[in-house]
DNA sequence: ATCAGTTATTTGCATATACAAATATAATCA
DNA sequence: TGATTATATTTGTATATGCAAATAACTGAT
């Protein structure tokens, strides 16, 4: 499957949706052994480097909506990975001892998203990429 | 609002997930004069270039499935803007003449959303970058 | 101490998209 | 020709996400 070759689908607008869909893809494939999606595990990953981290920080952290974040956290707490314990008008989530022992886990999907991308690519590429993307977000 | 700055937030994943959502906001905004999703004003312009044009071809352009196809065209239609017409298993998707005269304003929301994102980039750089994501959607 | 404004979180609702299954048609080959 | 396979489209269902409004709590000025 190539990309569009009309005039009009060269623009960011397709560039930007079709790559992050391709991604998603392979992080979805990359992250099924933890049996998480993306966004969960990437949400549990952060919450176990930062116990007690508040729903506001993860938005700024994973670049979502405070209620993207609240939709997230409720899932996990379904499953038992963490809990939200709420005082005044914060919230703290903290990883329950079951979410603690996914870590491995999550970090060896973690290791095989990156592997896997920047041997398709190459690592020199893949992560200029990225810091341009990162870049042109900022700017935008 | 700067992006992710902690170690796994700098990957792939966040990059184009991020970029592709504040490209889609960029979007509405620049096709909000044609009361158009950006979605919905590509599938149309690509059926005023190629009148009967098949959803299949469509999806192919656009990068999206043939029920994403589906969907989207139903609105056209509902709007009155294209029409179908089904023959053995082939659809062919035709603008009305009130798709018609859509086809400036389209091309006006197209320019200046082209034109919006390339001054803040730069040409050369937004092009570079454009041709580099649809070179890594192509491999992964 | 109170009221206005600000901040943090959640809820209700809407949207875009995909996958898988269903349907319908066409094509191939024995 | 008839059965099987392949193709095109649609439908049912599920997910992720956002916006706007609702809550709730904190802050500061008078």
């Amino acid at each position: 499957m190539k990309s569009c070759e009309s005039t009009f689908c060269k623009c960011l607008y397709f560039s930007s949706q079709a790559l992050a869909r391709k991604v998603e893809k392979l992080a979805i494939e990359s992250w099924k052994p933890s049996g998480l999606s993306p966004s969960h595990a990437y949400l549990l990953l952060l919450v176990l480097k930062e116990p007690g981290i508040q729903p506001t920080v993860i938005g700024e952290q994973l670049q979502l909506t405070p209620s993207t974040i609240t939709r997230l956290t409720e899932k996990l707490e379904e499953k038992k990975l963490v809990i939200r314990t709420t005082e005044g008008k914060l919230t703290n989530i903290y990883p329950t001892p079951k979410g603690k022992n996914m870590e491995p886990i999550l970090n060896d999907c973690l290791k095989n998203f990156y592997q896997t991308y920047s041997s398709v690519l190459g690592k020199e590429n893949s992560s200029r990429l990225v810091a341009d993307m990162n870049t042109i977000t900022d700017k935008l």
